[in-house]
RNA sequence: GGGCGAUUAGCUCAGCUGGUUCAGAGCACCUGCCUUACAAGCAGGGGGUCAUUGGUUCGAAUCCAUUAUCGCCCACCA
């Protein structure tokens, strides 16, 4: 058997998924073991894989796989989301290539168009984690508009209604001018930019030679003002509170009102009041009975209100009317201005406050009860000080309305109809038909009257009831045409995965969820309104059965992958390596162990990318990557290494015997602070715990104790049976322990360790657990790696090869008796330093370099003159060392309140460390007086 | 404007309730090695007043306060 030098991770991973796959292995179904649950955070359909997915997924995979060989009933549920705007726009996008207008075609048309695609590209994403090793069952995976999670989302839907949770109103809104839809706050990101503040001048109608300036960003929506307000104490402007003047350009009279919301120390100190394209200006509009005059259209272009440059994009109107009112005159002056600017969080249009009819949901009590969950602790969240923003959240006054309607067509469609004008047949309906909305709609003190109900059908019954009119056909009704925020079916996520909202047999079984694993970016889209979607349904769900109301216990926030500049890594920037070149490079193991090591919960992750961003040329630089794939290949030559030993029935030695205690209890310590570490969500650190053991302790320490010595060239001496088993054994186990980390290269060597039977895989083996280890046998062990390290750099710095044998000593103590009567360690010692003999001596022998490790004195013979200098200089510097710590602990021990104040403990180590001192000063002085 | 967090080696970060894993890890760096598992490697090494200034304490990287710098979240000032 010969095996490349190299480990080879293409073919190994692709070879091990499929066996797993086809072994079922991810596959879960409800029995009598515990669950531990994970769903995934659905991507975007559209999405293809990066950093974020592969960091999130990992982590997700690394805690999949250890329950799974926990014993644990370990079900991950994969799919993804359909992301209305997104979709919506690459679809429209789509279309348009070819040649076709969305409003063209008809909604069933479009969504017909919009299925095809989502088949076509909608599970490259997944595709993509498999590559990455993640070992989700795929069985179950998910789509938020399949037909059972759209049939929650309606229920849902309806249910909020009837609680009275839901309103449908006239409100100033967040409008995308691009994807034509209103978005939640939350959907809005405000962002810092350079803007101009334009004083303009408004003459007086009565005289207008003279005016009133104003200062606004927005000099194109003038022909939107309705008013123009002042402060009531602003003596400036007092005398003219009441009179008209005229917008420029287009010389239309409004009045000059008074108002305490305007700030007298800003701009002009006179503010333009424009309704419908401001909150505030609402507001103020309202209290003064002021109309409202909209001038954009829903693609952000200027109306026939407008008066002048109708039709043209609300910027370029900018642009032009800059020029306008310069030719007018009006224009004062333009100054520069930083200034926040609302984008769409997904199309990054700039946002357009407008007045437009949607549906609502009352915040208030979702919000205590999302808040109460965390307070009280049942559901946990990594790292906790993530709480502290998700509280600020939450807190009354902060948190508004949801904002649920979307005017798309991808999506789960409003289950809300409205009655129609024609449904008026009857006298009967007549007499309550009073009045009708500019859509021909019913309406009822003022508002169009609305039919929640879950099917059309349904909601017939319901009109014909309201109207009185038995002869209503679904004709006479109405549906609205908006769909619900891809959130708002997210957020029923963990309860709709498992079996929609019919069957509950399997969510009675895997709710709630162990641990959500998701960028802290999402906090509100998603993690809390999950918490708030559970605590209002999953007891209605699962009465008796519930386990818990929260849809997860801990949650574990991932940081922001950043590149070395500490940017977000994102599209538009090009910085973002491609995750799968990734992948190509380092192999899975290598970018798992990169993300994972890169940075702990919460943190965000500075990943140095492999590619130049512009030339795509690859950088020596994705380290951590790299390491991981060296990681791989240093086990894949250990492996090397252990299959090419031959072995015999030969006696253990007592070095060999010493050696494999001594790995054992090695790896059981690291063990102990793997599940410590785990327990904590710290996966770096059981990840960093795991390379050091192994390449540390096992390849360089281990590895070289017991490999045999060679005979002649390429002829080595056989290894005893007893040592090569135990060295397999420790092996196997620690390929199992890292097996979550790094599962391709670990079932690998699993499987070339030893023959296997059919389903003995790594990835279903029992995880190790610590078990009893011998310290003084560590210690001991450790102190002679001190005397080997000493004996090399010994040998380096005199220049003597490592391949000569020396010749040391110890002074014979009762410390030193004590350490070498631990079995093996003398051999040890022999074997890694190369010494011909290692003797207990009395006297010390002439022309040796003598140094100290731990309490022991050693002598080391060297052939070579020993530079009596250059060795008082170092033993000085030693014992100076030495001197000034003795001191510092003598000072310590003498005050007084301390040996009374400090725990007793601590003062006896104290003491030691005084005695150990001393010792070592004893010996120095020594050594030093016989140099003369 | 309100709030949160950070500051420890050249870089990225550990360091839990103050005292033997208290100044650590990985990477980078320096020196010497193509030693028959691995140069994607081996052996050895250097490097930090724990941001500032005070305080609490027998004892502070750790607790408190202060200043500075950076990052983030939230918020309608035209």
């Amino acid at each position: 058997m010969s095996l490349s030098t190299r480990y080879n991770p293409k073919e190994t991973e692709a070879k091990w998924y499929a066996h797993w796959e086809a072994n079922n292995y991810f596959h879960s179904e409800p029995d009598d073991r515990e669950p531990f649950t994970i769903v995934i955070p659905p991507p975007n359909v559209t999405g293809v894989l990066h950093m974020g997915h592969m960091l999130n997924n990992t982590i997700q995979d690394v805690l999949i796989r250890r329950a799974r060989m926990q014993g644990k009933n370990a079900c991950w549920v994969p799919g993804t989301d359909h992301a209305s705007i997104a979709t919506e726009a690459k679809v429209v996008q789509q279309l348009r290539k070819q040649g076709i207008k969305k409003g063209d075609i008809s909604r069933e048309e479009f969504m017909n168009h919009a299925w095809e695609w989502k088949e076509k590209y909608g599970g490259i994403i997944l595709d993509q984690l498999k590559k990455l090793g993640a070992s989700c069952d795929w069985q179950r995976t998910r789509f938020t508009m399949e037909e059972s999670l759209s049939n929650a989302v309606i229920q849902v839907f309806v249910d909020l209604y009837k609680k009275g949770k839901l309103y449908r109103g006239l409100r100033m809104t967040n409008w995308d001018p691009e994807a034509k839809t209103v978005l939640s706050n939350e959907e809005v990101i405000y962002k810092e930019e350079n803007s101009q503040l334009f004083h303009i001048r408004y003459p007086f109608e009565d005289n207008p030679n003279d005016g009133i300036v104003i200062a606004t960003q927005r000099p194109e929506t003038i022909m939107a003002d309705v008013a123009i307000a002042v402060h009531p104490d602003e003596p400036k402007y007092k005398p003219f509170v009441g009179k008209n003047v005229l917008i420029p350009l287009i010389n239309k009279p409004i009045p000059i009102i008074a108002d305490g919301y305007v700030d007298r120390e800003f701009g002009t100190g006179a503010l333009k009041i424009t309704p419908a394209h401001d909150q505030n200006d609402l507001d103020v509009g309202k209290r003064h009975n002021l109309p409202v005059v909209d001038i954009l259209t829903e693609d952000g272009k200027l109306n026939e209100n407008a008066q002048v440059l109708v039709g043209e994009d609300r910027f370029v109107a900018r642009k032009k009317i800059k020029k306008l009112l310069e030719d007018s005159g009006c224009l004062v002056k333009i100054e520069d201005y930083r200034t926040n600017i609302g984008h769409s969080e997904r199309t990054d249009a700039v946002v357009e406050p407008r007045l437009t009819n949607q549906w609502f949901l009352d915040m208030k009590d979702f919000a205590k009860t999302a808040l109460h969950a965390v307070k009280s602790g049942e559901v946990k969240f990594y790292p906790e000080s993530m709480w502290n923003m998700y509280y600020q959240w939450l807190q009354e006054d902060n948190v508004r309305d949801w904002c649920i309607s979307r005017q798309l067509w991808w999506g789960q469609r409003i289950p809300a109809w409205y009655i129609l004008k024609s449904a008026v047949i009857s006298p009967q309906s007549a007499a309550k038909a009073e009045q009708f909305s500019e859509a021909d709609r019913w309406v009822e003190n003022g508002e169009e009257v609305v039919i929640v109900a879950k099917t059309a059908e349904l909601a017939l019954e319901q009109a014909k009831a309201k109207t009185g009119n038995n002869s209503m056909t679904i004709n006479d009704l109405e549906q609205d045409e908006d769909v619900v925020d891809t959130w708002f079916s997210s957020w029923l996520w963990p309860l709709a995965v498992f079996d929609g909202f019919e069957t509950k047999e399997e969510l009675k079984y895997y709710y709630p969820t162990s641990v959500l694993v998701t960028g802290w970016d999402i906090m509100f889209f998603w993690v809390a309104r999950m918490i708030m979607a559970g605590y209002e349904w999953s007891e209605e769900l699962l009465g008796a059965d519930l386990k818990g109301k929260m849809p997860f216990k801990d949650v574990y926030f991932t940081g922001m992958v950043r590149d070395n500049k500490r940017r977000k890594m994102s599209k538009s920037l090009g910085n973002s390596p491609e995750a799968l070149e990734l992948i190509e490079n380092y192999g899975a193991d290598g970018v798992r162990f990169g993300m994972l090591l890169s940075g702990s919960a919460g943190n965000d992750i500075i990943f140095d990318a492999p590619f130049d961003p512009v030339t795509k040329e690859v950088l020596d630089e994705s380290k951590l990557c790299e390491q991981g794939r060296n990681f791989c290949n240093k086990m894949w030559n250990a492996l090397r290494l252990i299959k090419g030993w031959e072995t015999a029935d030969l006696e253990q030695s007592e070095v060999n015997a010493l050696a494999v205690k001594w790995i054992k209890d090695k790896f059981d310590q690291t063990l102990a602070s793997v599940e410590s570490n785990f327990a904590q969500y710290r996966l770096g650190d059981v990840l960093m715990g795991l390379y050091q053991v192994i390449w540390d302790d096992f390849c360089s320490w281990y590895l070289e104790i017991i490999k045999p010595s060679y005979v002649s060239e390429g002829v080595s001496e056989p290894l005893d049976r007893k040592t090569y088993e135990a060295t397999i054994e420790v092996f196997e186990k620690m390929m199992s322990a890292l097996h979550p980390f790094m599962p391709f290269v670990t079932e690998e060597i699993w499987h070339q360790l030893r023959k296997r039977r059919e389903g003995n895989d790594c990835i279903v083996t029992s995880y190790p657990t610590a078990g009893r280890v011998d310290k003084d046998l560590i210690i001991k062990v450790e102190k002679a790696k001190d005397a080997i390290t000493k004996i090399r750099d010994a040998r380096s710095g005199k220049g003597v090869s490592p391949k000569e044998p020396l010749k040391l000593s110890v002074q014979n103590t009762s410390s030193a008796q004590d350490m070498y009567a631990l079995h093996g360690l003398a051999g040890l010692l022999q074997k890694m330093g190369n010494l011909s003999e290692l003797t207990l001596i009395d006297q010390e022998p002439s022309n040796a370099m003598a140094f100290i490790s731990g309490t022991e004195k050693y002598f080391l013979e060297m052939d070579i003159q020993i530079d009596l200098e250059a060795e008082r200089e170092r033993l000085t510097k030693e014992l100076e060392y030495n001197k000034g710590f003795v001191a510092s602990v003598e000072k310590k021990l003498s005050n007084e309140r301390f040996v009374s104040g400090a725990p007793s403990q601590v003062v006896d180590n104290e003491r030691k460390k005084l005695a150990d001192g001393v010792e070592k000063i004893r010996i120095l002085e020594e050594a030093l007086g016989k140099l003369g």
